[in-house]
DNA sequence: GCCCGAATGTAATAGGCTATAACTTGATCG
DNA sequence: CGATCAAGTTATAGCCTATTACATTCGGGC
């Protein structure tokens, strides 16, 4: 079908288009308070619609919880694969892996939302967001640059992809900095960094050999 | 002081103990709901007190949640540090790896509160909180049955500790679940235990050696 | 033993939020 | 040209947090 007719901008007399004007809105509001921060009827005010305008677009709350969701997947998306397409002396892996731990810090209310939030544990598996997430897990795979044993590739990235969750995690929730932690956020992530390319690399040539792991 | 006494289960119009009951309430409310699902009034009218009765006790609900998060904070320590205490052919840091993940899975509406919620970044570092939290890490310290290298213990700790928690919160999102993993969640668990052991075994020869890092 | 103040609980109420129902408006299409 | 539908509006119900002012019990000092 003609992608550009079925894209008619469908105006409303008031308002151009309520639906992403509210995501955008929300994900700003995410952007300095978190998930819960967001108020259907303060972002109505802000827009300048009547408090249950937003209903006409999102069954629920929850809905456009969902859907800012999506949104803030695909900028991390893009925020990563920018990282690890510019040239570095580092490698995609490290540059992916500093890149997450910067997002995170940085702009944690969105982090949060993606991956500290129920929303996503709710996500049906067919969904926009499930499909969004898969592909920023795919980029975790693809920043490996291994050679395509799949099962290992995939192992490795599931470990990494955890680590720097939690490296991210507890950092936002201060149990890194102060006198526990004569290490810094970026040594951590440097350090899963090293170990995983190390492992995954003993992984294959393990397999090559014949060994085989399972 | 005697807690027998304390209690006075006649007297209607005194509680007896409201505090302790609103926490104790509250946390099996958060067990199946996360920390959302902690309404003030509901916990009022559950224990069957008005609704504004809870206010003499907290602030407000963020401070509730503060004392909740402390109470579970105690009890994921006393199953870990039982989970480490039981006899078994695993070493006490593939006993800690394995109870975190069976309790950030099956409760894991209090392992959020903890861990994934604004209430622990919020709470200051004089908190008892945050030296609830203290004294869960220090568990984490005495399962790696390291000799005392302090920082290199430090280090590794928080590592597992930040992979531990990665693992938990991507299967409570189902990132790990279905065709994207052949990987269970107990085989990455027993990976970052294997890893963290070797890891810091040749840490610690190293400085031994001499070749000090740092 | 009594009284007074502190602690704890209650009733009444203000104000914010989600969500639904019933009505209105403007655009599109047969 | 009028029917229809998407999108917006007003009004309202119902939940929740939190505050204020008042009531009741407890416990210690005299």
């Amino acid at each position: 079908m003609p992608s550009q007719l079925a894209r008619k901008p469908i105006n409303t007399y008031h308002h151009g288009d309520l639906r992403d004007a509210l995501i955008q809105a929300a994900l700003r509001e995410v952007e300095r308070g978190g998930p819960e921060a967001i108020s259907i009827k303060a972002l109505a005010k802000e827009l300048g619609v009547s408090q249950p305008a937003p209903y006409r677009h999102f069954a629920d709350r929850e809905a456009l919880l969902e859907a800012v969701t999506t949104e803030a997947l695909r900028q991390f998306s893009a925020m990563l694969r920018e990282a690890m397409a510019k040239p570095s002396r580092h490698s995609k892996l490290s540059r992916l892996a500093r890149a997450t731990l910067e997002f995170g810090l940085r702009r944690n209310g969105v982090y949060r939302l993606m991956f500290a939030s129920r929303t996503m544990a709710c996500a049906p598996k067919a969904s926009e967001l499930h499909k969004a997430a898969m592909e920023t897990f795919g980029l975790v795979l693809e920043a490996l640059e291994a050679p395509a044993v799949g099962f290992l590739r995939e192992r490795h990235a599931l470990k990494i992809w955890a680590a720097l969750h939690g490296v991210v995690m507890l950092a936002e929730q201060g149990l890194l900095t102060g006198q526990v932690a004569h290490t810094t956020r970026e040594e951590l992530v440097e350090d899963f960094v090293a170990e995983t390319k190390l492992a995954l690399a003993a992984a294959i040539r393990k397999v090559r050999r014949g060994e085989v792991a399972r």
